[in-house]
DNA sequence: TGATAAAAAGTTGTATTATAGATTATGTTA
DNA sequence: TAACATAATCTATAATACAACTTTTTATCA
């Protein structure tokens, strides 16, 4: 077994104490010093670990206040994306994830959400029939997604979609649109209207089908277009 | 606007030698020395920001080798999720999660998976059957579920199976124990045959049925469990 | 007594220097 | 040419010092 480096296990040390609740989001972490005292490590290495630790958002520096636990934002983890491409195959996996996993929050929204969930949502319909631009569409449909989510009363659940949410909008906005932009607005629109009619209704089933057909209609729509992009590019070629 | 720290300094330059592919995927930085030299900065600074590279996975470092820019995978950016996902747990959420993702995952690894996927396969359920602790299990258990998860073929679904086992393992280990420890071995281990031996077949219904009834019967152990430890400890409530 | 300003203490940021441990390159020898 | 020893290179860790900034305490004055 390899052995730990020093700042692997300041990096743990401290992963642990917020995993326990020990340190609460908006607290202080000891000074570096005094994690250096503790695990018997020098100051470079405490601060190697804790530099890990700030990188991937689970902690803030502030100098000469000290280093606190980050309360759980995605915005503060999605900096890191800037480097990184998704592909069109990335796409279509997300949104095969997303299949299965809005099927599930859709189905226990239907069973849990409260009257003033309903009515936030019937909201957010009401606002799609007015929209002007696709970009105001996005935020429409994150907005109802997340919605569902929430109230499905499984925070795990509501996690991950707010991730994927995020990695859309940071990654693929451009993509997405391209693909709601395709189909009539009316059509999306009542793929929408059909679903929340279902939520409330309290009609389980029902949620998760129009749901699911939802979510099938967008992965058909691009895998079309995709298809149709592809064999344009193949004909420039031939032509060449 | 704010001054840029020495750190930040450093993380931008690499990162945009990077990102305009100066220095592509599996070749190495200069030095931290000359690095320090380019950007007129001490060795310490060219560490911290390297530090945060490699938090992030953009760079991986070798004691006395060098630092190396990795290939860009997305399951490296993904765990930066993971500490969002840390705070407020739940292992039921977690696990009603997991049986929505997990009859995605099995179904689309028996359409997919290879001949040495299968074998692989194979040998886990092979090994399941000498395991002596409840540790050792957790960790087969990981391995067949991300083993399948990975033939999925679906990256998108595979990352997210790694940052849900990375939760669990980091959170819910013991919890996790209890459960499959108070069930017999063989049950447990005959769950995981017959969802390899219906993978084997190509089965992806039959695959489906017994991951999501393996999944529930875990959370209706726990359940129980969870209740028998709720009556007690309000036993003991009364009794004062 | 309360408010304000100054001082002190505490904390992170950067720099310098030194040594240890690991890898890679070099050169020598058989 | 191949094998082995050696040197050079590079990261890991450490100790120390000082700068920059924040928080707390103390002192002063109205």
């Amino acid at each position: 077994m390899r052995k730990k480096s020093k700042s692997q296990k300041v990096y743990d040390y401290i992963e642990e104490l917020v995993i326990s609740s020990e340190i609460k989001p908006g607290e202080r972490l000891p000074s570096e010093a005094k994690l250096g005292e503790i695990l018997n490590v020098s100051r470079v290495s405490v601060r190697a670990g804790i530099e890990k630790l700030s990188a991937i958002g689970l902690v803030s520096k502030k100098k000469g206040g000290g280093t606190y636990v980050n309360k759980p934002k995605n915005e503060n983890y999605l900096s890191v994306f800037t480097p990184t491409l998704l592909h069109n195959t990335d796409y279509l996996e997300m949104m095969e994830v997303r299949r299965a996993l809005d099927s599930l929050s859709v189905q226990l929204c239907a069973k849990n959400i409260s009257e003033a969930g309903v009515k936030k949502l019937g909201e957010i319909i009401e606002h799609m029939e007015h929209i002007q631009s696709d970009l105001d569409f996005f935020d429409l449909d994150k907005k109802f997604h997340l919605l569902i989510s929430k109230h499905s009363k499984n925070r795990f659940l509501h996690n991950i979609h707010i991730i994927i949410w995020d990695v859309l909008q940071k990654t693929l906005r451009s993509k997405y649109n391209t693909v709601t932009s395709s189909d009539s607005h009316k059509e999306r629109i009542d793929e929408h209207k059909r679903i929340y009619e279902a939520i409330v209704g309290k009609d389980e089933d029902l949620a998760r089908i129009y749901t699911v057909r939802h979510l099938e209609r967008i992965i058909d729509t691009f895998v079309c277009e995709y298809n149709e992009a592809y064999h344009e590019a193949k004909e420039q070629e031939t032509k060449k």
